[in-house]
DNA sequence: AAAAGATTGTTAAAAATTTCACTATGCCCC
DNA sequence: GGGGCATAGTGAAATTTTTAACAATCTTTT
């Protein structure tokens, strides 16, 4: 079957096939060598047929009658991402959150390497973390370009965020992680993400209040 | 109009619901004092039909042909998702993430109050961070019933992640916010959510990979 | 006080996504 | 090598979610 590369794909699927490799990797670790697509759905907590059908998109990684070869699914689904290649990414604003991500080696092991760290606080400028040296962010377009950054993630106050965008615009950076709580206005050719963890707070405690009322009833 | 209470709620519309209260108290701190969904909208980057359709899922707020009035429309939705009170939390592993969320003020005034922290690492056990003093996650069950902990948040490494969680069932925990790359098990009653950062990096890579694709074609 | 203008709440239509059901295909055992 | 069993891939159905359209209603203007 051709792959179905003109078609287009779900967002929910790229965030589950980010969740499918995560799988993959923990039952390789554990020394399983093949999965069935029901296995791999328990383990996720999804739908049988919904890893198929996002699996689909992409092309044909199993074998009928036995399942999908671990290893070799997990590179397929990477490869399909673009993750067999390495990024580089810079991190603006070295606050608590900045620093841990530096700090983290999960990055770098996933291929994203982070490149180029960014302040614009003096007394941080300077210092060196996790093997970098913390740059004034002043230097964000011009080193951004220079170091060759393709993502960017912000790490700044929320009321900052955007004027960090707009720098790493300027110097035609290609996506953008937003940690700071606060929606940022970026060109349609610029993929952004947001991750707000507030956000999963407040979904926990809605849910907790919604049965809870439910108990009630 | 009866509030919709028994219909289920999509957890896409509570998700939005958070960024409507984000982009809302952005606006009061800029004197804003009425918006219209077409406003909102915009600011929030989504349609103007979702954003009533998301609020009629709790009441109506809104004045026809004058628009919300942002104080108030904050105030119903926080409500309706139960952000009216406040919420004992506790974080399981104060390595880097951990220790962030210690320090970072923005958990409590969402009415979110870190009650309690808890490491295995017998050289943490002890230390204080944000004014709360790290015990030992061998307490957890005892010291959550004690604490009165209704939300855990999971910040230790991934292969560890389950075991914490166990600990916090134990107690008769309601939800969970799970920074840990890892799908964890729990009871169907209680509330989980995953903060998978490293997710949000695969689908910028990939929307990367896809839009240079696509220019090549 | 009526008419015009604006904008909500709501119903209906459209689009997207998920799930089901089935067909095709590969492995294993006899 | 054929039959039975297991499971991927896939088209159709079901469900969910989003968007559009419009009637209801509030404010402002004349
Ligand atoms: N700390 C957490 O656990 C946590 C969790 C989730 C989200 N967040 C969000 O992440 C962001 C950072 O949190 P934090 O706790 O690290 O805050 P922080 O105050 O410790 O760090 C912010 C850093 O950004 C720097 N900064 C400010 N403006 C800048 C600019 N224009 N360019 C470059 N750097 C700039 C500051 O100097 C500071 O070092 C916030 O928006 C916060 O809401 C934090
Ligand atoms: N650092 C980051 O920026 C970042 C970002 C996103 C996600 N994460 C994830 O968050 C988790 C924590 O990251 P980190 O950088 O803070 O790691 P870390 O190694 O610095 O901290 C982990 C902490 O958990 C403690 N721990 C281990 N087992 C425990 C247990 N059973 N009970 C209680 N505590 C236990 C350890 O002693 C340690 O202090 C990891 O799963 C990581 O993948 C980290």
């Amino acid at each position: 079957m051709p792959h179905r590369k003109y078609e287009r794909i779900p967002r929910a699927t790229i965030s589950r096939l980010a969740i499918y490799v995560q799988e993959l990797e923990g039952m390789e670790r554990q020394g399983v060598k093949v999965v069935s697509s029901e296995k791999l759905a328990v383990s996720c907590g999804v739908n049988p047929s919904q890893i198929r059908k996002d699996l689909a998109y992409f092309g044909e990684f199993g074998l009928r009658g036995v399942g999908y070869h671990v290893f070799e699914l997990k590179e397929a689904i990477k490869q399909s991402l673009g993750l067999d290649r390495t990024w580089n990414v810079a991190v603006v604003g070295v606050g608590n959150l900045g620093r841990a991500l530096l700090r983290h080696g999960v990055l770098r092991k996933r291929g994203f390497i982070i490149v180029g760290a960014f302040d614009c606080d003096p007394f941080k400028i300077g210092e060196e973390i996790g093997g970098l040296e913390v740059i004034c962010s002043s230097k964000l377009p011009e080193k951004t370009r220079e170091l060759n950054v393709e993502i960017g993630i912000i790490t700044t106050p929320a009321e900052r965020a955007q004027r960090a965008v707009n720098y790493l615009l300027e110097a035609g950076i290609k996506g953008i992680v937003n940690f700071a709580p606060a929606r940022i206005k970026t060109p349609p050719n610029v993929a952004v993400e947001y991750v707000d963890f507030i956000h999963h707070l407040f979904s926990v405690a809605f849910r907790i209040t919604q049965s809870q009322a439910k108990g009630l009833i």
